[in-house]
DNA sequence: TATTGTTATACTCTATAACTATA
DNA sequence: TATAGTTATAGAGTATAACAATA
């Protein structure tokens, strides 16, 4: 496990008011936290992306990957091998697509919904216990703020 | 470039509201703006890890590279490879240290001091742009909510 | 015995470019 | 011509485990 403890108390300096540097080491708890709720799951849990990818696959039934891909914000070629794990493991489903073949229709599986349903749950919790230290409304203002700053929020320029 | 447009507006269901989401989607925009800040110098500038190591080194000068890698929440070994390629490109100089033998002081060379300058310039401006959707009052509050939920600034546990 | 830096190795995530089958 | 999915490939970034030198 990384230390990332207050052994030797660095000094910041520039790096302490730097929102690169905040999101980063945030990310890397939020991250590790992620990965304990799941190694607690029989199969191995998912992998936070793969998370992100069944919650939008069972908030938008039948769609295709690359909707998917921008969803995530990740390259089409990136999303086939995520894609090829979680159905190899019966999660979701590649279906046939009725207006145009040359695309799939995305839908999880029974036994993904299933899954998916019992792992929202825990990712709730862990939800609430990296956000313990902020009230609700300073949760929400976090969001918010965090929201505001991704670029696919904003009207594209003119 | 990856595609982060509105072009097919997926509903995001759970994910909206989920920190790890909101986190890893700013982070790609930041990553974004900071690359497209550095491709305009000479020498390529520096990554966004390698920017935090020169930061980290410009404030603690003379500090070991086991102190270096917990500041930047990576392992030990991790930190090798970085601080080869910034000794070799002649912007950060192992230091031979004084008290313990097995160490090394890390300190920014004449030009390593001279190039952080510079970049420390480039990614205050990045800074600048990448919150400017947000007062000066609300970016002081996102730096602050996302202190307070990295675990290297709270107490340890007894 | 414990720590510092290092090597060897592997794994994950990601992108680019070229291909195919459709549209 | 353009798009959807795919493949092949490569490059970051990271970790673990074992090692030599030193404490």
């Amino acid at each position: 496990m990384r230390d990332t403890g207050m052994g030797d108390d660095v000094t910041l300096g520039a790096l302490a008011g730097l929102l690169g540097y905040r999101l980063r080491r945030v990310q890397v708890v939020v991250f590790e936290d992620f990965a304990r709720v799941m190694a607690d799951e029989a199969d191995g849990g998912v992998t936070p992306g793969q998370f992100g990818v069944m919650a939008l696959i069972a908030a938008n039934p039948g769609l295709k990957q690359t909707a998917l891909a921008r969803g995530m914000g990740v390259e089409r070629s990136t999303m086939v091998a995520v894609i090829d794990a979680l159905e190899k493991r019966g999660l979701v489903l590649r279906k046939d697509s009725a207006e145009d073949r040359r695309s799939h229709a995305l839908v999880l599986t029974a036994e993904g919904a299933r899954s998916y349903e019992r792992w929202l749950g825990l990712v709730l919790g862990h939800e609430r216990r990296i956000a313990e230290c902020l009230s609700d409304v300073e949760r929400e203002q976090l969001l918010d703020l965090l929201t505001r700053l991704d670029r696919r929020q904003l009207p594209t320029d003119p």
